[in-house]
DNA sequence: CGCTGTCTTGAACGTCTTCAACCATAGTGG
DNA sequence: CCACTATGGTTGAAGACGTTCAAGACAGCG
């Protein structure tokens, strides 16, 4: 069932030699989740390290004020779980697949066999850790913003930055958020995200298609933050 | 003028074997900043790493809106501008010294000699990366509840827990924080933190003492938390 | 003593949330 | 094929909340 070519495709696991890609296909577990699903919850045991092979993985955490913040939404190639993993820690959030996912897992001691086998191992994880340090601290600025506006305009164009791809028509981001995602993404209410989003549909900034989003107006958006008052 | 107590004493060069020993004090530059002085600014070549002996620093960030968030506040024993260094890139905010601190600062190569040379290297940059994640993580939780009301609630009950010291009173957490340090940390302006907590100062939930604050009662905290409207 | 920086307070205004309802669309099962 | 249901998007009105601007209190320091 596992796909060889499919996890050798992993940049993670480029180069890597015989042996350890044999250790990775007896040793890991690839596991098909479907939407929705929940992969692990805040408090489990971490045992294993998770690996998104195909779809997409969302990691948010239920606040004590009962909001849901979601922090972070994982694409394929990346891992998840990691950390805590690491650190020998329960998990600090919950996970679940946001659309049909495969994931891939590797038990502890099979991964840190596997780093101990590779040299570039420390490597791996540093990269991956940096990469998260980067992404937390977008995160937190774009959380800083004043207004909602602002921290919506400061999200899309992160991901217009990371993900985006040029057309005439604008940026185009390949990822379908529903303004609840938003919502939970930004630290507001989904009606208001909807306001929001549909005033810059109507001025052309921003505008939802089939198959994820396209900012049309970059300016607009930056302006948005800049005067801290949309329109 | 380098105490070389002062350096041994950090828990991240403990247990450091002789040689490696000598490198740093041969190689580390250590120097004072006077409160507000400037350490490195956003878009400067990141050629060293730094280490705080004594004092603290505050790392922050000018939002595109203009205003100053606060990433994070780095006590004795703690490094910042690591990750950047490592990854070759410029600093992504500025710093300065909170108070009068003493600072070390190692180069690049001299840093990168010192890991080679010292075996549980890799482990201490992923300890140091790891617990720069729980430390975002907690900041966008933090930033991520509903109210400014809720924010500083959380704000005060992470620090008693990462720094306080219990007395009879309640929690000490020895370190004053400015109402504008606090809005700058959670997002807010300072004439609303100062409401929040003139309220909470009355109500005998946190009073602000000579050199930090009292969390006297944790329970109207989280209550704050718990209804999104404090009391 | 006057200065500076922090803390405080008030009032007006704009923003966001809340709650409640409604529309559109895509499946689903009869 | 159609009613049925679930999901996501949308809108309105009222009120809570936070900001803004302006002004004053206060303490520590040269």
């Amino acid at each position: 069932m596992i796909d060889p070519e499919l996890i050798m495709k992993v940049s993670r696991f480029a180069g890597i030699n015989d042996e350890a890609r044999q250790l990775i296909l007896q040793k890991s577990l690839v596991r098909q989740y479907g939407k929705g699903e929940s992969i692990f919850l805040e408090g489990d045991e971490s045992a294993y390290f998770y690996l998104v092979l195909t779809g997409e993985v969302t990691v948010y955490k239920i606040l004590e004020s009962g909001r849901e913040m979601i922090l972070g939404i994982i694409q394929p190639g990346e891992a998840f779980g990691e950390v805590a993993m690491v650190d020998g820690e329960e998990f600090p959030a919950n996970s679940m697949a946001r659309i049909e996912s495969s994931i891939l897992s590797l038990g502890r001691e099979d991964y840190l066999q596997l780093l101990k086998r590779h040299p570039d191992v420390a490597l791996a994880i540093i990269r991956d850790l940096s990469m998260r340090v980067r992404q937390l601290r977008t995160r937190v600025e774009v959380l800083g913003e004043g207004g909602v506006r602002s921290r919506i305009a400061q999200l899309l164009l992160t991901f217009a930055r990371d993900l985006g791809q040029e057309t005439q028509e604008g940026t185009l981001v390949r990822m379908p958020l529903n303004r609840s995602e938003v919502a939970g993404m930004v630290g507001a209410r989904t009606e208001t995200v909807i306001r929001i989003m549909s005033q810059w549909n109507k001025d052309g900034a921003v505008r939802t298609v089939k198959d994820g989003f396209l900012v049309a107006d970059m300016n607009q958006l930056h302006q948005a933050i800049a005067n801290e008052k949309g329109e």
